[in-house]
DNA sequence: TTGTATTTACGAAAGGCTTCGTATATGTTT
DNA sequence: AAACATATACGAAGCCTTTCGTAAATACAA
């Protein structure tokens, strides 16, 4: 599983949340968020694609860029790095480090309520 | 806040662990893990060292280290600037990932339910 | 004292990421 | 057709990380 970087992993999420799109498009989305030149933006996407992280149709003038991973799969593998690196492989200690510090909405902790009784079900299950 | 590489984490670790330490001895258990020469090893806490991420003392023929930064904000450093990176700020979405995907004992799924019984009565008492 | 081992310091190479300038191709407008 | 706007391709610089070789200092042993 290839592991992209910090840029580009806010190429993947405009793609991810708008869908194929342009070198245009994405270089007006990043844009918002900080100053990019275009063909920065371009090049970006090539090597990307070189990576196999994007496809790309070549019909039009302007190439039309997806992703061709997942926004689950890459997380999941870059949580999985994370854990290693960070946490020494204990998921539990990022949990809890994770809800001590950050603010959760009543909603967001109902889910992991939720699915913490999930989980606890399928293990009792198991026995 | 200093962002330390995954090969500064690795020094990191062993020192937060073992405490105060010289190259020798780091050297030493990197070795367990993977292979790597002693003068990389000793370059590597040099640059740390001008990062100030350690600090030593040169009393003696070898330099003893010891971290400068503590495993906690290290920690909760890290993981503010992966929720930003990969979850785009939702600290939920990454304990959801997390939990949905490695196994966690019983202890630690304990531990976890009683931070969120924790969390739940402050918000309560906050209203 | 001479040689051996260990340590630090330093420089440099290799590879990856980010950035941008420039060249070239391809449409569009006048 | 000529001028202009826009797109891709490409190369290269700058920076950082990792790696190691080599030199110089220091301690110890024969």
């Amino acid at each position: 599983m290839v592991k992209p970087t910090d840029s580009e992993l806010e190429i993947l999420h405009v793609l991810w949340l708008n869908g194929p799109s342009t070198v245009r498009q994405i270089h007006e989305e990043l844009s918002r968020n900080r100053d990019i030149g275009y063909t920065t933006a371009l090049k970006l996407m090539q090597i990307m694609y070189e990576k196999g992280l994007l496809t790309r149709t070549e019909d039009a003038r302007s190439h039309v860029y997806t992703a061709a991973v997942s926004e689950e799969d890459t997380q999941r593998s870059l949580v999985d790095r994370f854990v290693e690196t960070t946490f020494r492989g204990s998921a539990s200690k990022l949990v809890m480090q994770v809800l001590g510090q950050h603010k959760a909405s009543r909603e967001e902790l109902d889910e992991i309520k939720n699915l913490l009784k999930q989980i606890d079900q399928n293990t009792t299950d198991e026995k």
